[in-house]
DNA sequence: CTTGCCTCTCACGTCGACGTGAGGTTTTAG
DNA sequence: CTAAAACCTCACGTCGACGTGAGAGGCAAG
């Protein structure tokens, strides 16, 4: 199929998956004109490219795990790799928290000040 | 105080001090040479600065309650601002978790299927 | 043949908090 | 007076997943 069909099928955009094709993520055949022409498994690889997207990875690891994960089969390699992304989320998701920990600091000093007048200094840490 | 002194009292880089200064955030004086002056204030001043960009705010909302929070009186406008701050950051937070999530079921299907065999298709949503 | 949609390849715009030279001026220590 | 710091103003680079035209060729139907 050719390229708006791909695109209509996944939900993805076709700028979408011309930039995975850059992304080496999914290279599709030529047509002599230059076409692009996708095969019938595309419409799954597409779909496992935005799960992992959606996963919060990066193009480049994805680029490394889809030839461990797209043949259907899991590798020891593939669930260390997931792991480290996992982590790598987590590690995220915990400096937002503490960014949140400090903003919420920030608030109680101020509503402090607020109800005493008393000057609030930010707490280093 | 010049900007090296300053840089070196907040743990600013020199840098930072100027693009605080783009960002209108600490406006110094100017000597009749253009070099940047500024007040003891200044201290404190870009620490409380820090302080939110370390609370995840941006340059925008900084500029947006600097006024309002540093003559140390803090207002009802102020203590709204930054509780919508802090709404923004749970959303963050959430999206993150909601991928944590996501790459976890990833990884479940892929042990799953490292330990029987059976392919794992990525679940929608 | 023509209309009209599909597709193609560039290639710049986005968003933010600076880092990092380039090239020139000012201040300070000796 | 001189040389080394410190300072100044541009102005591009960073990182990522596309969005958004521009300008042109390709393809199926009437």
């Amino acid at each position: 199929m050719r390229i708006g069909e791909l695109a209509a099928r996944t939900g993805a955009s076709v700028r979408a998956l011309r930039y995975y094709e850059e992304q080496d993520l999914l290279v599709p055949d030529r047509s002599s004109s230059g076409q692009r022409h996708y095969p019938e498994g595309a419409v799954d690889r597409v779909g496992l490219i935005r799960e992992l997207y959606a996963a919060g990875l990066s193009s480049r690891a994805i680029l490394e795990m889809l030839p461990h994960a797209a043949d259907g089969r899991a590798t020891t390699a593939l669930l260390d790799r997931l792991a480290e992304e996992r982590d790598r989320l987590d590690a995220r998701i915990g400096e937002l928290t503490d960014s949140r920990a400090r903003l919420d600091s920030v608030i109680d000093g101020a509503t402090t000040n607020l109800r005493t007048g008393r000057s609030c200094r930010p707490a280093t840490g």
